[in-house]
DNA sequence: GATGAATGAGCATTCATTCAT
DNA sequence: CATGAATGAATGCTCATTCAT
């Protein structure tokens, strides 16, 4: 990679990071490519030298945030520590990206409806990988005697369904901090698997 | 109230429905007054011959279906019986809820965004009773020595978010009745209380 | 004419004295259909069993009003007194006209943009029946050695423009009465002439 | 101010100019965007990039004839010549940009219905300003001794009025050429002062 | 005769997208 | 590369008009 195309990459994350910022406070209908455009200084045409439209912004945009928490669970499957630990590390990684990235896992809900062709696949793909990661850490759980759920899949639901459900209600002012809140559900959640 | 009247209010409640059909399908930032009208095989101006605008038909549409659920929820809370087959009652009538009216606790997240002045406080109104009658439901059941939950709210942000989630995978066709979903949901959610 | 011809006739001149209110506190640009219905304490559809359509139900409403003040001015012509009372009458009659029927006078601007075909003809004829009367007036008052002015038909145009103009800014709340203002119109306007 | 923003400034004069010739032959409620952009022959979503909606570009339309007329007869006020050379010359801006600009004065009768807010205060100002300064001369011209009349603001609504009539009638196919009109309006109304 | 109901054309406005410079 | 400018499709809403009952 050069000089130039090192540039036109770090832009390109610039634009991706300040769409996540935007898309975060507004939600992703409500953002425009003005407002994007407006958060970095620049006009939105300029937008489109480095995305096609706004569809393959907003895809890259998401793709991004899912590989990264993606990758962050995949480091704590590793870990070596007991199935309990593991799962409730992997509820504070999604919490804390369910926080920060408020609108992240609302494309969930039908990414067929946002995203077009190829791109629909990719992020089915990688929400799949998201929830198989989950069903593993569940499994595990279960062979080493940790947790004696039946419905594994049913399970996962309700664990990440309660954790998006986060977005709605967290805010910093509030009584509790987000490590606090962050402990008791994982905790909580955790009684659905024993 | 007259025959013209009872016509009158049948046809409001038919685009209500209707209306609510739509959102369902599409999401309610993405359903358009054509479209609900298509549904009805009207026009969209006939739309507001029964309504003012887009945001009242919403409005009326989301707060017929939180009454009607307020409702079932204030009769559960009356019967005699344990707490926990309160609280699982509860749940599951918030799980029928959350399948058939798709879009109907999204609106939570925002109302302020959707809604406008008098609106906002009719919806903020009745989701703050929806949460206070689950809230009084935990307590019943501390008190009564069934649930020994520390962090109620939290407990309570966690079963509705979990429910709540059940929109996104829910289909008629899977793996499970609905039936059988509602009955493990019950079920686990139960043991975050106990 | 029989009863019921009588009754259609007595609801027609209920309905354009109705239209004339609501044109002189709305303008007629503004005044819609049901505006009109309002008043009268029916309904829009109503109104079309009396009137063809809008333009009709406008036609009538400015008709009459000009017939009713054509009279009027026919009748101060024939008294016997002086030319300069005469004016004074009817430059009396006209603001008055003016200050009741707020719009009247506003649609001698452009008839043909809001009347089509016949009804522009009788408008226009009425209008210029209107000014004819006016230019008699001010003859005659030159032949009888009463006015001197030169330009006739611009005096016209200076007397009636200056007195339309009042509904801009009369209010019965103001410094000076109806009666007070027609006065000082008439005396300064009369300046003219001389 | 660079070339781009000359280009800018320039194109927004374009506009209104535009705007301007339209509202004079429509009427500025009868004016769409739509028109407006026709006759630039553009397409009336661009007019968006100019201005942020239709009453932002009406207001500015009329601020920008008010401001220039206000300037002309301001530089009339302070000239060394008689109150009544002051006067005609005053009538006959005024005159000018009746005819000129046809619907202008028109918006003097309820701008409160056209504009909002700010708008409003500015045009009102602005219109007061007007006023003021035909009263500034006529007060002059009694103290000189070269008017007597005693109702003041009445003469100056008298004035105005019949000067703003003129765009009913007024053609460049008529009998008189624009200047002669001006010559005999200011004469005649001067008679009116004195 | 009167009305409730429905319609459709028209209008202001938004916004993703394009493109010449 | 970036931008200013323009476009056109979509959308909410209004209102004159029609018509069955």
């Amino acid at each position: 990679m050069n000089l130039r195309e090192r540039k036109t990459a770090k832009k390109k994350e610039d634009i991706l990071r300040s769409a996540s910022l935007v898309i975060s406070r507004k939600g992703f209908r409500q953002t425009t490519m003005e407002d994007i455009a407006a958060e970095l200084l620049m006009t939105k045409g300029s937008l489109y030298y480095y995305f096609k439209n706004k569809e393959e912004l907003l895809f890259y945009c998401h793709e991004h945030i899912l590989t990264t928490v993606l990758d962050k669970l995949r480091k704590i499957k590793q870990q070596d520590i007991t199935s309990s630990e593991k799962m409730k590390a992997a509820i504070k990684i999604h919490l804390d990206t369910a926080i920060r990235e408020r609108e992240i896992f609302n494309l969930a809900i039908k990414p067929e409806q946002i995203f077009s062709g190829d791109h629909v696949e990719v992020i089915v793909q990688k929400l799949d990988e998201y929830a198989e990661l989950f069903d593993q850490l569940i499994l595990q759980g279960i062979q080493k005697g940790e947790f004696s759920v039946v419905q594994k899949k049913m399970a996962r639901m309700i664990i990440l369904g309660a954790a998006n459900w986060i977005q709605v209600w967290y805010s910093p002012e509030g009584e509790f901090s987000k490590e606090e809140i962050e402990q008791v559900y994982a905790d909580y959640l955790l009684k659905i698997l024993k």
